[in-house]
DNA sequence: AGATGAACAGCATGTTCATTT
DNA sequence: AAATGAACATGCTGTTCATCT
């Protein structure tokens, strides 16, 4: 019943997944938000660097930030006026291991401006 | 018959094989390489910033050099005391071609160096 | 149409195996 | 063992489909 390896990461740059997650925790920090809402404003903000994430990552970044990291928790809201489908908004379940996990990216990120930055100068000047 | 989509790029960060291409092509500017002796120099490089690349990585970007981007040739070389194993040492074949993509490539590095800036920025301030 | 979620599919890349000297 | 190359395997994520209001 066919064991699975589990492969190694070779440390090149960060995943979006991760990315993603930053953005998001942010965000419900700063307030309650749903999927859609989060895809739009993070579309809008990437747009001009060339980036337009996809909203099954959004979704996906949810439920993981939610199940495995377990930082989020969700409420079903029926909107207002209600000819809408129910909305998922989510907040903030467990401060400090959002903190703590925005710390990790945080290195992750300066880690791999450093790689890019000495890709630029190794290469050109 | 299954016709077969392709799938568009979101986007996001520079693909490690694209990184390793340019790495390559700078090296072999200045002086001829072989496949291993590329990944131990780079290993050397990356290590420090927590990157360790494949040897298979190394070699599919030098195939996909010579055989798709047309940059680069390779000559069979049999080393001086010979017990070991001919080497196929690679040469910069079009000189145009490479600069034309290196030129992409630090465009796209840039491209993501503001996205990881901005991504600092906008989480941790 | 707006929203959520899951299934499906491709592709980049990590892992392993084969071959040669 | 050093070197090259290819086959195989897996995880990330893009695409599509289903369901609901």
């Amino acid at each position: 019943m066919a064991e699975k390896r589990q492969r190694e990461s070779t440390g090149f740059l960060i995943k979006q997944r991760a990315f993603l997650k930053l953005y998001i925790i942010t965000n419900i920090e700063n307030g309650r938000w749903y999927g859609l809402q989060l895809l739009d404003e993070l579309k809008k903000e990437f747009k001009p660097l060339g980036f337009e994430p996809q909203h099954s990552e959004i979704y996906r970044a949810l439920h993981e930030l939610e199940d495995e990291e377990q930082i989020l928790t969700k409420i079903k809201v029926k909107p207002d006026g209600a000819k809408r489908k129910e909305v998922v908004v989510y907040k903030i379940k467990d401060m400090e291991k959002a903190k703590a996990y925005k710390k990790l990216v945080k290195a992750d990120l300066e880690r791999c401006e450093q790689l890019l930055r000495k890709a630029l100068q190794d290469n050109f000047s």
